[in-house]
RNA sequence: GGAGAGGUUCCCGAGUGGCCAAAGGGAGCAGACUGUAAAUCUGCCGGUUAUACCUUCGAAGGUUCGAAUCCUUCUCUCUCCA
């Protein structure tokens, strides 16, 4: 087996491929290049989003060159694979900056600007070929390929014949093999990877190729990544677990690693990190320490999402305030969230539902109430449990700080200025 | 085009004139236990200037002392027929 492909099945990546042996072949004889498709419904991605990332960054390193197709056109359809609603529409300007903020985002994990011995990145976008297409050429060339009778056999659009599905939705398997076809013919693409939902439209497109005399085509799936509780993978209580500092704070990106499950880290640590199989067996088997291989999944996650610097005060932070009674210095605060307050006002005196709701430890302030009451707000090392309580001058701490808990986690630091 | 069913709080889902801010479950938050894990148990779970008031049961009107519940129109979804 082909080496770049073999660690991606030992690191737990694959799930099916069309055709292993020819695809190994293909890889020893040199370079390959490969695409995967990618949303821009959103300004941020998630950590669901970027398993296939991940495994491309295998790739490159192997010399294989990488392209991250942005369905822009596509985008302004909708897919119906596993969605059980339809997908609003955007507009093409929306799409545009979505893009822009992605391809930041996907660099962290892949390299666009190539590298020795790696293979090469690029992005492109299917609006250049999809917006200028032809109904009835499209018809005629690529529609006339595709049984409706097969496609309904498929998993995702058999879902949502259940609850509904537009003609518009139902045409993406033609596209998305469009694609693949346009990037084979223009790119000398050969492989399409993909979520394991991805499936249906990426031996379609393959299909097509070869009906329209193309070379003989690849396509590998990833496992959709599962938590062990039964979530969603990158979706948190707070929602979606952005990649974008604004959305998601690197403290509490850091924080979602920290605390996964058991059985979790190392299918994790071999999955969205870059860390060598030998160095994670380590982690594997009874009496293995558990919470150091936590503290390495999320530092190194963290620091290939947010850089080594903010990794670090990450860690150093959630070290200070999670082990016993060390000192909480300035410096390990720096990864927290926070907010600044006047000083002058908190000579008054600042209720402790006010300053909670302004945090994003209660919303409201019938929620930070509820905090108050229910036993788990503290102001610094005080639990306050009267929500008459005002807070004044005299909770600063030694740094001239005041820092705000919610349960046993969750921290707030108060800048006064 | 015709007939029927239905839209309830984050999700699922009860509720068919006052006892409804609306059962139950899930999710979530907090407490206990722990390892910043899981499981379990307990409390909370629309908002506010908080023993009261305000906004919510697809939308807008109407009946009534009183409507999520009854009537009218509109709208969306689903099923069956053509």
């Amino acid at each position: 087996m082909n080496q770049a492909l073999q660690t991606l099945i030992d690191r737990g990546f694959v799930k099916a491929c069309t055709d292993y042996d020819a695809l190994s072949a293909l890889m020893d004889e040199g370079p390959v290049t490969l695409y995967v498709g990618v949303d821009p419904t959103g300004s941020s991605l998630h950590i669901g989003h970027m398993v296939p990332f991940f495994a491309m960054h295998h790739l490159q390193k192997a010399g294989h060159n990488l392209i991250a197709l942005v369905g822009g056109g596509t985008a302004m359809i909708g897919d119906p694979s596993g969605k059980s609603e339809m997908r609003k529409m955007l507009t093409i300007e929306q799409i545009r900056e979505n893009s822009a903020s992605i391809k930041d985002q996907i660099g962290t994990v892949i390299d666009f600007n190539g590298g020795e011995g790696m293979g090469t990145a690029v992005m492109h976008n299917n609006a250049d070929w999809l917006l200028d297409l032809n109904y009835i050429t499209f018809l005629r060339e690529i529609g006339r390929h595709f049984s409706v009778n097969r496609m309904l056999t498929f998993e995702s659009y058999k879902q949502r014949l259940e609850r509904g599905l537009s003609f518009v939705e139902f045409n993406y398997q033609l596209l998305q093999s469009y694609d693949f076809h346009i990037l084979h013919q223009k790119e000398g693409c050969r492989l399409q990877i993909g979520g394991d939902d991805q499936w249906g439209n990426i031996v379609s497109g393959i299909d097509l190729i070869r009906k329209l005399g193309g070379e003989q085509c690849f396509g590998l799936t990833f496992n959709l990544i599962t938590r062990a509780d039964g979530h969603k993978m990158g979706k948190s209580e707070k929602g979606a677990v952005f990649l974008d500092p604004a959305l998601y704070s690197p403290y509490d990106f850091y924080q979602y690693w920290r605390n996964v499950n058991d059985e979790d880290v190392v299918r994790f640590l071999k999955l969205f990190t870059f860390l060598p199989l030998d160095q994670i067996a380590r982690y594997e088997g009874e009496g293995a320490d558990i919470n150091e291989a936590k503290e390495l999944l999320a530092w190194e996650q963290t620091k290939i999402i947010h850089g080594k610097d903010e990794a670090d005060k990450a860690r150093s932070a959630a070290q200070a305030l999670f082990s016993t009674d060390a000192g909480i210095s300035t410096e390990n605060r720096e990864g927290m969230p926070s907010i600044t307050v006047e000083r002058s006002e908190l000579e008054q005196g600042i209720g402790v539902l006010d300053l909670f709701s302004r945090t994003d430890l209660a919303k409201t302030n019938s929620e930070a109430r509820r905090l108050v009451t229910g036993g788990g707000a503290w102001v610094g090392q005080q639990r306050i449990d009267d929500p008459r309580s005002t807070i004044d001058l005299s909770f600063l701490d030694e740094a001239g700080e005041i820092l705000l808990r919610a349960g046993k986690k969750r921290y707030f630091r108060i800048v006064i200025v």
